[in-house]
DNA sequence: ACCTAAACCTGGGCGC
DNA sequence: TGCGCCCAGGTTTAGG
């Protein structure tokens, strides 16, 4: 799933709807998706205020407060690949695949309750608290910086330190985070770039393209409030339709729209990558 | 240090 | 309808 795009759609839409809620208690069915532990997940954001919420790379980020003491502390949200966070009412019939719920009170005079949901098909993504403040920062050096971050001199310099074929690179979030499947095949198109061109042959100018490419198909992705291709769905359980507008991620044996050569699909690193052989040298 | 393959899991789509 | 097979947006780990 959820790759930037996708998981800043879901930011935009969690800081509008749940900040400001309390948490009042955790449901559960699978122990696996709760980080460290269940007892010490449901221990940690009990009684705690959701004060914000944060996105690095693919990593959500909930900003938790004890609302007597106001010390700060975190739970983490991975989507991996089928992953979806849903706001419902609690009278809202179920979901499907839905594994944990937390159950929200806003903190006003009339009490207004609300869900938040979190559904996994395949069991991968994870619930994280994250209590002190080292720890937290601890996890998120794991994560380079993102695309929008940097200048073109700063990416050329990434691209330098390896020899891996680029689209690799591309999603090796310590590098650059925030680049999945979709987007990293979809920004090499643009850029006229074949995936499997070594990251350190880049010339400056297809640097510079490939840089303005990526940030080009992250606008077009939240434009379209992200690609649900399968798994992925908004907070109230809307798919985003960026999957309409895929130029080469899952288009093999079309026509380019570009050229109008056959796109191709290899495998890069055991996943799927699709690339225009007539355009992508 | 670098690279690859496999593992983690379940579900959907396809062909037969 | 049912079964087997292939595919899947992410990340980590084991092994060479």
């Amino acid at each position: 799933m959820p790759e930037l795009p996708e998981v800043e759609t879901i930011r935009r839409q969690l800081e509008r709807e749940i900040v400001g809620f309390k948490i009042v208690d955790v449901w559960y069915d699978r122990e696996k998706l709760l980080r460290p532990s269940p007892r010490e997940f449901i221990d940690g954001v009990v009684g705690k205020t959701i004060a914000g919420v944060g996105r690095r790379g693919k990593l959500l980020i909930f900003k938790i407060q004890n609302p007597k003491s106001k010390i700060q502390s975190y739970f983490l949200v991975h989507l991996r690949l089928s992953g979806r966070i849903l706001v419902r009412s609690p009278n809202t019939p179920p979901d499907d695949y839905v594994h944990v719920i937390l159950k929200l009170k806003a903190k006003s005079q009339k009490p207004k309750a609300l869900e938040l949901r979190f559904a996994e098909a395949r069991l991968f993504g994870y619930m994280q608290y994250v209590g002190g403040q080292k720890e937290f920062d601890e996890i998120l050096k794991k994560y380079g910086p993102e695309p929008f971050e940097l200048d073109e001199g700063q990416f050329l310099e990434i691209l330098s330190t390896t020899r891996k074929p680029i689209k690799l690179l591309l999603m090796d979030q310590k590098k650059i985070a925030g680049i999945g499947n979709i987007y990293a095949n979809d920004a090499l198109f643009l850029a006229k770039i074949h995936p499997q061109t070594p990251a350190n042959t880049l010339s400056r100018d297809q640097a510079s393209r490939l840089l303005k490419a990526i940030e080009t198909v992250f606008k077009e992705g939240l434009k379209y409030g992200g690609a649900s291709d399968q798994w992925y769905r908004q907070v109230h359980g809307e798919k985003g339709s960026y999957q309409e507008h895929f130029k080469v991620y899952g288009q093999a044996g079309k026509k380019c729209e570009r050229c109008g050569a056959v796109i191709k699909r290899i495998e890069l690193g055991g996943r799927g990558t699709f690339y225009c052989p007539g355009c992508q040298k």
